[in-house]
RNA sequence: GGGCUCGUAGCUCAGCCUGGUUGAGCACUCGACUGAUAAUCGAGUGGUCGAGGGUUCAAAUCCCUCCGGGCCCA
C-alpha cells in the first residue's frame, strides 16, 4: 500500500472498484438473514446539499452498514419529495410568471409538466451528490412520491381515513396570502413571523341600554372589528367598573393603571367582580351602521367566557372575538354556537357584506376603520404596539387569518392512541420522544390536508355539485370502475398521471343524479412523506413487501422533524393501521456554523461537503461528521477536521507500518493463525489483544444503542493511544528481527488480527479508506471476500480479555512515563542506558506488574535494573538534612543565633532526627554551654543521594540511579552513533535491509575507542558489513555528514553495498 | 411568549444519568525521541465549569431563576 494517504486517488480508486465489481449490488442481492426495513426521510428536491444533508445521509449509510455486517437484509431505498409549494414558487420564478391566475393562463398542464421535470432534474443532481458522498443506498430505484404508484399509496390513506371516519370536512381558520390566494401550511407561515410595530387600538363597546357604560377591548387587528361577534373575558379575573368623566368603563383590574395611562384621564373604581359575573352582558356592535350585515348575526354582541385565550399581559382583559379570523375565536365561538362570520374574500378584500368596506383591502380598510371609530367616540387609546407577525414567504405579504372550508384529518380523535403507540417507539436520545414529540403530540390539532395548489397529490375526493354527497377513492381500479367512460377519456390521454389536470376531468354520476367533480385540491405536501411506510412498498396494491418489511425498523432524521416527518409519518401510520409505523428512532442534530449560527445561503455560511472533500476526503469528512455527538447541533470547525485528517493518517501510517513488515518478510495470516501462537506471544500481544476485545465490546453496544460518535471515539482513541503510540513502540525492536522468528511471527500475528477486525468496525465510518487498505493487505488471502463491506462485524469472543495485565501495563507504562520524566529533570536522555530504576509501592499488584512486563520497563526506560522498594525502604535511602530555623532561633538565641545555626548545619540529620523521635535529648555544645535541641529549632528536608532523582507517579514514586559508568557511556554514545547512521539512511533514501558500509571519523581519542569497543553491535544495527573508525578528517564516502554529540564532533560516511 | 436542548481552557469537545481534587486534543513555551507517521513523548502556561440562588459535610454534576445559542410552536 502506498506510503503517504491521500484521499483523492485512493476515493477514486475505491469507487472505480466498486463499480467495476459491483460491490453494492452484490450486497443487495443477499437474501439469507433477518429483515431489516429503514426508511429514508425524503429530502426535498430544491437545493443542493450542505454539510448538514451529508451528515444525516452518512449516518444512514454508517448505520446500514453495520447492520449488513450484522447479516441483516436492509431495506436501502432512498426517496425523494418532490411535490409542493415550494418547487411550484421555484418553477413560477424560473418561468417568469406571479400569481395562481397566470397559472390558468399558461395552462395545469403545461405548468405541472416543468414542475415535474424541475423536481426530476433536482432529483439527478441531489443523487450524485449523495452517491459522491458514498453512500450506499438504491440509487437505481428511488422512491418518488411523484410516480402513481406511490401517489395511488396516499389515496388509498385518504380513503381509509374516510372509512374509519377521520376525514373530517369543514371550516377552519387558516393562514391566508392574500397576495397568493391560497391557504398556507402552519409551518409555511412559522418561517416568516417577523416584528411589525403597527397602531393598536382600545375600543369602548358601549353596553346594550346603558348610555356612556362601555366595555373597552383591544386589537391590533382593527380590520377583523367588522366581524366582531363577541368579548372574551376570563372567569376567574377581576373586573372593575370605574368612572372617568361622565363615563363608566368596564376594564380587568390588573390593566387599569396601564389603560389609562397616557390617556390623561382619572378614574374612579364603582365595583369590582368576576369575568363570570360579566358573561351575558350585551353590547352595542361598534360598527353596527358601518356594517349593517352585523345586525343579522345571532347570537351576538354579548360577553362570553374563556379561561384559556385570555390573559393579563396585554390589552383590558377583555378580548375582541372574531370567530371567522382567528383559531381561538372560532375555538371559543364553537362553544357559544356563534356564527363564524367572515366578509373578507381569497384577495384579503372586503366582501358585500362587509358593507362600508366592502372591496376594501383588509389592510387599507384599518386606517378607515380607526377613523371611522374615531368619529364615533368610540375609540379610547390608540398606541404602537411591537409584534411578531407572520409573513408569506414566498412574497413576504402579511398573511392573514380567515375561515375557509377544508378537508382534515381528525387528528384529535387520534390523539390518545398516537400518544400510546409513540409509548412502544424506541426513541435515542430518549427526551426526543419522551418531551419533545410527547408534548407536540398532546398539543396536536386537527391536520388540514386540503390545499387550493396544483402540483402535488390530488384529492381523491368526488363531490356531487347538486346534493354535496361525496366519494373517496382508495385505487386506480375502484375510480375507473365508478368512473367508466371519463376515466377512460382522461387515460387516453398520453400523458395521463394522477396529477391535475388529467384526474380533474374525470366525472360521474351521483346517485341523486347530479355530477360528481373532483375537489380541486392537491395534499398538504407532508401527507406525501407521512405515507411513506406503505407507499414505498405500493399497499395495498402490492401485500407481498408490506407483509415482509412492515414496520419500519429504524428512521433517522433531525430535530425538525419532530412536528414534520416523524409525525406525520406516526399519524398516517396510525391512520392506516392503527399502530406505529417505526420502532425506533434516532435524532441527529443541525450543522452550525463556526460561530453558533445556523447555516443560511443568506448568511454565506454554508459549508459544502464538496469542499471539504476536496480539501481532506469523503473518509474524513465521515469520521468528523460521525465522531460528533448525534443529537447535538454540530457547530462546524475547519480546525476539527483537519485534526481528523491528522488522526486519519496516523491510522493510514499504521497500516502502511505493519504492510511494510509484514510484506518484507513475507508473514501470512493465514499460515500462522493466531490460535495456534498463544504461547509464543509476549506480555504486549496479550496486552493489545485483550485491549482490543474490549473496544470490539465497547463499539457493539455503542452501534447497538445508536450511539456512533461513541464507537467512532473509542476507535480513535484505540487507535492513538493503545495501538499506534503503545503497542506499535513496543514491537518495533522485533519486527527488525532477521529470520523466521517465532517471536517476531507472534507480533505480526497479534497486529494483523488486530489490524484486519479493526477495519472491519472502521468500515461503516471510512468506506473508502478502510476499502484500501483492505485490498492492499488482505483481501488476497484465502477466504476472503471482494470487498471490506462484506465481512462481518467482529466477534465478541472475550477469549483475550485479561484484566489484570490491562491493569499491570497501565502500571508500567505509568512507570516508564515518570522514569521520562524522571530523566529529564537530571537532564539524562533516554539513548544514555542507566543502572536501576526504582519504583516505590508496598502494593501487591505494583511488585507483580514490574515483574510481569520487567523486559517492557527495561526496554522502554532504558536501564538495567527495575526494583520495587517499600515505603521503608525508601526512608532509608533518603538521607535528611536539617537546616535552621532562624525564625525560632533568632529571638531565644539573640546574638549567639547564628552560632547555634552553624552546630545545628553540622549536625548528622538522620541521627539527630532517630534521637529525637526516639525522645532522646539532643545537646549542642555552645561554646562550652550545652543546650538542648527542641524540633522548632530545625527544619527537616529530605535528601536524596546525589545520584538519585525521583518523580511522583500514580502508582508511587519512581527513581532512577543516574550513576554513568564506562559501559554504560559506551553504550549511550554507541546509540546516538546508531541513530544517526539510522537518520542518514532514511535521508540517503537507502532500502530498509539495505547493507552499507560506514566509517566514522572523530577527534577524540576516548570516543574513539568505545566506538570500537561496539563495533559489533553498531554493525549489527545499522546492517553495516563494514565498519571503521578513525582519527584522520579527510572522509571518502557517498554520503557523508557532520554531527555533535554532548559537544563532542562526529564525521560518519556511509556507502550502499551492492548485494552479492 | 411556550416546549425541548446546548453553554466546561484561546479553539473543538469529554465529564453531568449514579455529587467527592475538572479532563483530552489543538494552539503557545521549553525539553526529549525518531529506519511507519510534516508523527510521537515529557514538562509548563491557560478554567468565576454562562450568571445568581437553593439542597448537601461536599455541586460542573441535583433543584429553582435569569442570560446567550439552536430547533420547534405561537
Amino acid at each position: 500500500m502506498p506510503k503517504d494517504y491521500r484521499s483523492g486517488p485512493v476515493e477514486e480508486e475505491v469507487f472505480r472498484y466498486w463499480e467495476s465489481s459491483k460491490i453494492p449490488e452484490k450486497l443487495r442481492a443477499r437474501k439469507v438473514g433477518k429483515k431489516f426495513y429503514f426508511l429514508d426521510g425524503p429530502p426535498y428536491v430544491t437545493n443542493p446539499i450542505h454539510v448538514g444533508t451529508a451528515w444525516n445521509k452518512t449516518l444512514k449509510d454508517a448505520y446500514i452498514r453495520y447492520l449488513r455486517m450484522n447479516g441483516y437484509i436492509v431495506r436501502d431505498q432512498p426517496g425523494f419529495d418532490m411535490h409542493g409549494l415550494p418547487i411550484e414558487v421555484m418553477v413560477e420564478k424560473k418561468i417568469g410568471i406571479k400569481s395562481k391566475k397566470d397559472i390558468e393562463v399558461m395552462g395545469i398542464e403545461k405548468f405541472i409538466s416543468v414542475c415535474k421535470s424541475f423536481a426530476i432534474e433536482n432529483l439527478k443532481v441531489a443523487t450524485t451528490q449523495f452517491k459522491n458522498l458514498g453512500v450506499w443506498m438504491d440509487w437505481e430505484a428511488p422512491y418518488r412520491t411523484l410516480d402513481n404508484d406511490y401517489i395511488e399509496s396516499v389515496w388509498w390513506l385518504i380513503s381509509r381515513a374516510e372509512e374509519k371516519k377521520l376525514l373530517g370536512k369543514g371550516k377552519k381558520i387558516v393562514h391566508w396570502c392574500p397576495r397568493c390566494e391560497t391557504v398556507l401550511a402552519g409551518y409555511e407561515a412559522t418561517d416568516e413571523y417577523r416584528d411589525v410595530e403597527e397602531e393598536s387600538i382600545y375600543v369602548k363597546f358601549q353596553l346594550e341600554g346603558k348610555e356612556k357604560e362601555y366595555i373597552i377591548i383591544w386589537t391590533t387587528t382593527p380590520w377583523t372589528l367588522p366581524a366582531n361577534v363577541a368579548v372574551m373575558v376570563h372567569p376567574d379575573f377581576r373586573y372593575a367598573r370605574v368612572r372617568s368623566g361622565d363615563e363608566i368603563y368596564t376594564v380587568a383590574e390588573e390593566r387599569l393603571e396601564q389603560v389609562f395611562k397616557e390617556v390623561g384621564k382619572d378614574y374612579e373604581v364603582l365595583e369590582t367582580m368576576t369575568g363570570t359575573d360579566l358573561q351575558g352582558l350585551v353590547y352595542v356592535a361598534p360598527l353596527l351602521e358601518e356594517v349593517p350585515f352585523q345586525a343579522q348575526l345571532k347570537p351576538a354582541h354579548m360577553v362570553v367566557l374563556s379561561d384559556q385565550f385570555v390573559t393579563l399581559e396585554e390589552g383590558t382583559g377583555c378580548v375582541h372575538c372574531a370567530p371567522g379570523h382567528g383559531e381561538e375565536d372560532h375555538a371559543v365561538g364553537e362553544i357559544y354556537g356563534l356564527p363564524d362570520f367572515c366578509p373578507v374574500d381569497e384577495r384579503g378584500r372586503f366582501t358585500t357584506e362587509g358593507g362600508k368596506y366592502a372591496g376594501e383591502n383588509v389592510r387599507d380598510a384599518n386606517r378607515v376603520i380607526i377613523g371611522d371609530l374615531k368619529r364615533k367616540g368610540l375609540l379610547f387609546k390608540v398606541e404602537l404596539t411591537k409584534h411578531r407577525y407572520p409573513h408569506c414567504w414566498r412574497c413576504k405579504t402579511p398573511l392573514i387569518l380567515r375561515i375557509a372550508s377544508q378537508w382534515f384529518i381528525k387528528v384529535t380523535d387520534l390523539k390518545e392512541t398516537l400518544l400510546e403507540e409513540n409509548e412502544k417507539v424506541t426513541w435515542v436520545p430518549d427526551w426526543a420522544g419522551k418531551s419533545r414529540f410527547g408534548n407536540w403530540i398532546k398539543n396536536a390539532k386537527d391536520w388540514v390536508i386540503s390545499r387550493q395548489r396544483y402540483w402535488g397529490i390530488p384529492l381523491p375526493i368526488w363531490v356531487c355539485e347538486k346534493c354535496g354527497n361525496y366519494e373517496v377513492f382508495g385505487s386506480r381500479k375502484d375510480l375507473k370502475r365508478r368512473a367508466a367512460g371519463s376515466y377512460q377519456a382522461a387515460e387516453s390521454n398520453p400523458d395521463f398521471q394522477l396529477h391535475r389536470p388529467w384526474v380533474d376531468g374525470i366525472e360521474m354520476k351521483c346517485g341523486c343524479g347530479g355530477t360528481m367533480r373532483r375537489v380541486p385540491d392537491v395534499a398538504d405536501v407532508w401527507m406525501d412523506s407521512g405515507s411513506a411506510s406503505f407507499a414505498t412498498l405500493h399497499y395495498p396494491a402490492d401485500k407481498k413487501g408490506y407483509e415482509y418489511w412492515w414496520p419500519v425498523d429504524m428512521i433517522l432524521e433531525g430535530h425538525d422533524q419532530t412536528r414534520g416527518w416523524f409525525y406525520t409519518l406516526m399519524v398516517c401510520g396510525v391512520t392506516a393501521f392503527g399502530t406505529t409505523p417505526y420502532r425506533r428512532v434516532l435524532m441527529h442534530g443541525f450543522t452550525i456554523d463556526q460561530d453558533g449560527r445556523a447555516m443560511h445561503k443568506s448568511l454565506g455560511n454554508v459549508v459544502f461537503p464538496e469542499e471539504v472533500i476536496e480539501k481532506f476526503g469523503r473518509d474524513t469528512l465521515r469520521w468528523y461528521e460521525l465522531g460528533c455527538t448525534t443529537w447535538e447541533d454540530l457547530r462546524f470547525s475547519w480546525k476539527a477536521v483537519e485534526e481528523t485528517s491528522r488522526f486519519i493518517n496516523i491510522m493510514w501510517s499504521t497500516y502502511y507500518f505493519a504492510s511494510l513488515y509484514m510484506n518484507l518478510d513475507r508473514f501470512s495470516m493465514e499460515r500462522h493463525p493466531l490460535e495456534t501462537l498463544r504461547g509464543v506471544l509476549r506480555a504486549e500481544d496479550r496486552w493489545v489483544l485483550s485491549r482490543f476485545e474490549r473496544l470490539v465490546e465497547e463499539a457493539t453496544a455503542s452501534m447497538d444503542g445508536l450511539k456512533i460518535f461513541e464507537a467512532v471515539r473509542s476507535m480513535e482513541d484505540f487507535m492513538k493511544e493503545e495501538l499506534s503510540r503503545w503497542y506499535v513502540r513496543l514491537i518495533r525492536k522485533r519486527t527488525w528481527s532477521e529470520e523466521e522468528d517465532p517471536d517476531k511471527i507472534a507480533a505480526y500475528a497479534t497486529l494483523s488480527h488486530v489490524l484486519l477486525n479493526y477495519l472491519k468496525m472502521a468500515a461503516p465510518v471510512i468506506p473508502f479508506a478502510s476499502e484500501k487498505i483492505y485490498q492492499d493487505m488482505f483481501s488476497g488471502m484465502p477466504g476472503m471476500p471482494e470487498s471490506v463491506h462484506m465481512l462481518g462485524w467482529p466477534k465478541q469472543e472475550g477469549a483475550w480479555k485479561d484484566e489484570s495485565l490491562e491493569t499491570d501495563m497501565e502500571i508500567a507504562k505509568e512507570v516508564i512515563e515518570a522514569s521520562y520524566s524522571a530523566r529529564q529533570s537530571a537532564r539524562v536522555k533516554i539513548r544514555q542506558p542507566l543502572m536501576r530504576l526504582k519504583v516505590v509501592s508496598d502494593e501487591e499488584r505494583v511488585r507483580e506488574a514490574m515483574k510481569r512486563l520487567r523486559g517492557i520497563v527495561l526496554e522502554q526506560t532504558n536501564v538495567k535494573e527495575v526494583e520495587v522498594i517499600t515505603p521503608r525502604e525508601e526512608e532509608e535511602m533518603k538521607g535528611v538534612v536539617l537546616s535552621p530555623n532562624r525564625a525560632a532561633l533568632g529571638p531565644i538565641f539573640r546574638a549567639r543565633s547564628g552560632r547555634v545555626a552553624e552546630l545545628i548545619a553540622g549536625l548528622d540529620g538522620k541521627a539527630t532526627l532517630d534521637a529525637l523521635s526516639r525522645g532522646e535529648p539532643v545537646l549542642l555544645d555552645l561554646d562550652g554551654e550545652k543546650i538542648e535541641l527542641k524540633k522548632d529549632y530545625v527544619t527537616v528536608q529530605e535528601k536524596l543521594p546525589e545520584n538519585y532523582k525521583g518523580v511522583k507517579s500514580r502508582f508511587g514514586v519512581v527513581y532512577i540511579d543516574t550513576t554513568k559508568s564506562k559501559d554504560l557511556i559506551a553504550e549511550g554514545l554507541m546509540r546516538d552513533i546508531v541513530r544517526r547512521v539510522q537518520e542518514m539512511r532514511k535521508k540517503a533514501n537507502l532500502r530498509v535491509d539495505a547493507y552499507i558500509k560506514v566509517i566514522i571519523f572523530t577527534p577524540n581519542e576516548e570516543n574513539r575507542e568505545l566506538l570500537l569497543g561496539k563495533a559489533m553491535e553498531i554493525s549489527m544495527e545499522v546492517r553495516a558489513k563494514e565498519f571503521a573508525v578513525t582519527a584522520k578528517e579527510a572522509m571518502k564516502a557517498k554520503f557523508v555528514e557532520e554531527w555533535e554529540i554532548e559537544e563532542d564532533k562526529f564525521t560518519i560516511g556511509i556507502d550502499e553495498l551492492q548485494p552479492s
